[in-house]
DNA sequence: TTGAAAGCGATACCAG
DNA sequence: CTGGTATCGCTTTCAA
C-alpha cells in the first residue's frame, strides 16, 4: 500500500523543526562546510569561528538531522539485536535483558543507538538479512547459537561486521566470537562431585540443540569417562532454562530405580528446580543428595537466599554484554584488525546457598 | 574527534553493495522513478514491467536502502524507547523487558523498527531530545512515569507522538496515555481485607515519587478511611519493588509493637518477600496473616507454586506494551484523532497460592 | 503509464 | 582557514 500523496507536505509542515546546517550557516553567514567542521570538532576551523558556530548552534538549539548524516556518512551509527520470540522458550528470552543492557551502555558511550527487533519464532534469518542489507545498523549480535547456525553463513554472506555471544560448533568459517568455556566449567563441576565419591551424578541441562547445551553435555561426559563411570541416557536431562523444567526433571530422576546421589545444573533456574523437587521430597541438600550448579545466564528472583548468586550471575551477563559491544564497535571501526575470537574460564557457582558437603552417597557400591 | 579522512570512501569499497535504485532502473532499462513505484505499489504502473521489475529486483537482490529512504520520506519507522538504568532500581528495570517485547512485535508487524536506548541514572531527558530532535525516531514511549515527569513537557515541547505508559498527576497539559486504575484496584484488596476483620492492614508500596505507587497508596488510604480505621504511617512501607525490599518491609512491619494482621502488596515480588518474612516467623499465610497482592508489574522466577501468578503478570505486561505501540502508531499515522486516554480496571491478584481466608485478626480489639 | 529533475540534510573533496 | 559543489539513494513533483 503506497503512502497518501503530499505525505511529506505534512510531515514537514508536522514537524516544524526548520533549523538545518543551510539555515544555521545562512545566520552565521558562513558555509555549510564550515559549519560542518566546527561542530565536528576538525581542527582547520580556527577558534573563533568555532565557538561562534558554536554559541548560535547552542542558541538556535541547533542538532544535526541524525538521517541526513546517516546517508551522507553511510553508517547508521546502530546496533541491531534481533530477538527471536518462540513460544516455546518464552522464559528463557528474558534472559536477554540483561545482556542488551549491558551492550546499550556501551553504545550509549560510543554515540551509538541499538536497533532491537522481536521476531515471532523462525523469521530470525530475514530479520537479520533485512537489517543489513538495508543499511539500518552498521553490526550485529548473535546470541545464543545453535550447533550450526543459519544465521553466521548468512550474516558471513552479507558480509557485515558482527559478534556472536557463543560458538557454533559446526561452522567451519572463522567470525568473531565471545565464549565462556562451557565445557571445562562443567567438567570441573562433575569432576567436583565424582572426587567426593558421587557415582551417580544427573545432568540437567538446556536445550542442547544449542551450541552451549552441548558443550556442557561432553564436559559433563568427559568427566564421568575420566572417572570410569558410566555414561547413563537416564541421567540426563535437557529442556527449556526455566524453574518448572527442573524440578520436572528433577522429579524424574528422583523417581528412576536407581536414583542420582548428586545434581549437575546447567543454570541457577534449573537449579531452583532441581532444589525444590529435592527438598519436596523430604530429602536435605548438601547431605542427602548434593547439587552443583553452572550459569553463566540469569534469574530473576532476587530471592535473599539466593541472591548472591542471582547478583553474580546477573552481572556477569551484563559484562558479556558489554564485551560483546566493545568488540563489535572496534571491528566496525577498526576492520582488518585480527578476529577477535575469546574464549575465558567460568567461575565455577557450587550449590545454592551451600557447597555440596562430602558425603557417602546413598546406595553406592564402593 | 574527527573522523579519519577518507573514511567514506573505505566505508563504500567495505560495503561492496552496489545494487541500488539506479543501477536496478539501469539494467531494466526504466526510470528510477517508475521502478520505485513499481516496488511501492503505486498504482499506475502497468502489472507487465510491476511483474518485471519485482523479478528483477529478487534476481538482483536488490533491497532499498533505509538510511536514504528515511531521509526522502522524513520518518525513520523506528520508535524510542528509553530506558534509564539507575543504580538504585537495577532489579525494578527488568520489569520493562517484557514490556518492550510486547511492543516490538507490535512494531514488526507494521514495518517499524525499535531504538532502544540505555542511559544511566538520569541523562534520560537529553536522550529523549536527541532522539526526537535528530530525527532518529517517529515517535517515542515514555514508561514509569513519576508524579510530576520532566520528561512528559519535554516531549511536548519537541512536538513529537508519543504514549505515556501510565500517567503523571502532576502534568496539566493533555498527552496519550494508557493506564491501569491503581488507585481502585488497591482501594479494593484493601476493602477486601477490612470486610474480613482486619483493623490492622499494611501497605508495601514501590517508590511513591512514581505516580503508580502515588495512586496505590491513595487506594489504600482511601479504603482504610471508609472503614473508618486509621491510616498510620507506621503500617506504610515503599521502596525499589524487590523481593529482598518486600522481605525488610515485611519484617519490619512485624517487629511493630502493633503487627499488622494482613498485608496489601504493590507487586508480586514485593508479595513474595512479605511472604518469606511471614513464614519466616512461623505465621501461616491466610491464616494467621493474610496477604493480598496487586500487580501490573512482572517478576521473573517461574516457581511453579505461582506460576499462574507470574504468567498471568507477565502476560499482562506484554499486553500493555502491545497496546502503548498499537495506540503510537495509530497517533503517528493519523496526528489528528483526540489524544487516547485510556484507563482500564485491573484485575485482582488475591494471595499467592491461595487466597486470604476469614479469620479473627491477631490482636484485634473489636 | 513513464521519465527528468528537484529535493531531503548532511559530509567530504578540491580549490582558493 | 574557508567556500563551492558533488554525493549519498531514494521519493515525489511536474511534464510528457
Amino acid at each position: 500500500m503506497p503512502p497518501p500523496r503530499h505525505a511529506a507536505l505534512i510531515l514537514h509542515w508536522g514537524q516544524g523543526n526548520d533549523m538545518n546546517l543551510k539555515e544555521l550557516s545562512r545566520r552565521l553567514q558562513l558555509s555549510q562546510t564550515t559549519v560542518s567542521r566546527a561542530l565536528n570538532g576538525y581542527p582547520e576551523v580556527s577558534d573563533s569561528t568555532r565557538k561562534r558556530v558554536a554559541d548560535a548552534a547552542a542558541k538556535f538549539n541547533y542538532s544535526p538531522n541524525a538521517r541526513a548524516q546517516t546517508l551522507a556518512t553511510g553508517k547508521s551509527k546502530s546496533i541491531g539485536h534481533i530477538i527471536a520470540m518462540s513460544n516455546q522458550t518464552e522464559l528463557t528470552n528474558m534472559v536477554f535483558a540483561d545482556f542488551v543492557a549491558g551492550a546499550g551502555l556501551i553504545y550509549g558511550e560510543h554515540g551509538y543507538t541499538m536497533t532491537l527487533k522481536i521476531v515471532p519464532d523462525r523469521e530470525e534469518p530475514a530479520a537479520y538479512r533485512a537489517l543489513s542489507e538495508r543499511g539500518t545498523v552498521d553490526g550485529v549480535i548473535v546470541q545464543a547459537p545453535a550447533c550450526n547456525d543459519p544465521r553466521i553463513s548468512c550474516l558471513l554472506s552479507l558480509d557485515i561486521p558482527f559478534v556472536v555471544h557463543g560458538r557454533a560448533s559446526d561452522v567451519s568459517a572463522p567470525y568473531a566470537w565471545l565464549d565462556v568455556n562451557n565445557k571445562r566449567a562443567i567438567d570441573t563441576a562433575t569432576t567436583h562431585l565424582t572426587d567426593l565419591g558421587h557415582r551417580r551424578v544427573a545432568l540437567v541441562n538446556g536445550r542442547e540443540t544449542l551450541d552451549f547445551a552441548a558443550r556442557r553435555r561432553s564436559g559433563y561426559e568427559a568427566a564421568l569417562q575420566r572417572a570410569g563411570l558410566p555414561v547413563d541416557p537416564r541421567l540426563m536431562r535437557s529442556g527449556d532454562m526455566s524453574e518448572p523444567n527442573g524440578y520436572d526433571a528433577a522429579r524424574a530422576l528422583l523417581d528412576e530405580k536407581q536414583p542420582p546421589s548428586a545434581f549437575v545444573a546447567s543454570s541457577v533456574v534449573l537449579a531452583l528446580g532441581v532444589k525444590r523437587a529435592v527438598e519436596e521430597r523430604g530429602l536435605r541438600l548438601g547431605q542427602d543428595v548434593s547439587l552443583v550448579c553452572f550459569d553463566d545466564d540469569i534469574s530473576y528472583l532476587p530471592n535473599a537466599g539466593e541472591k548472591p548468586v542471582f547478583t553474580a550471575m546477573r552481572s556477569s551477563v551484563r559484562a558479556a554484554g558489554a564485551r560483546c559491544a566493545t568488540l563489535l564497535l572496534s571491528r566496525i571501526n577498526a576492520p582488518d584488525q585480527p578476529l577477535p575470537q575469546e574464549l575465558w574460564e567460568a567461575e565455577l557457582v557450587q550449590g545454592l546457598s551451600s557447597g555440596p558437603a562430602p558425603e557417602i552417597p546413598a546406595g553406592a557400591t564402593p
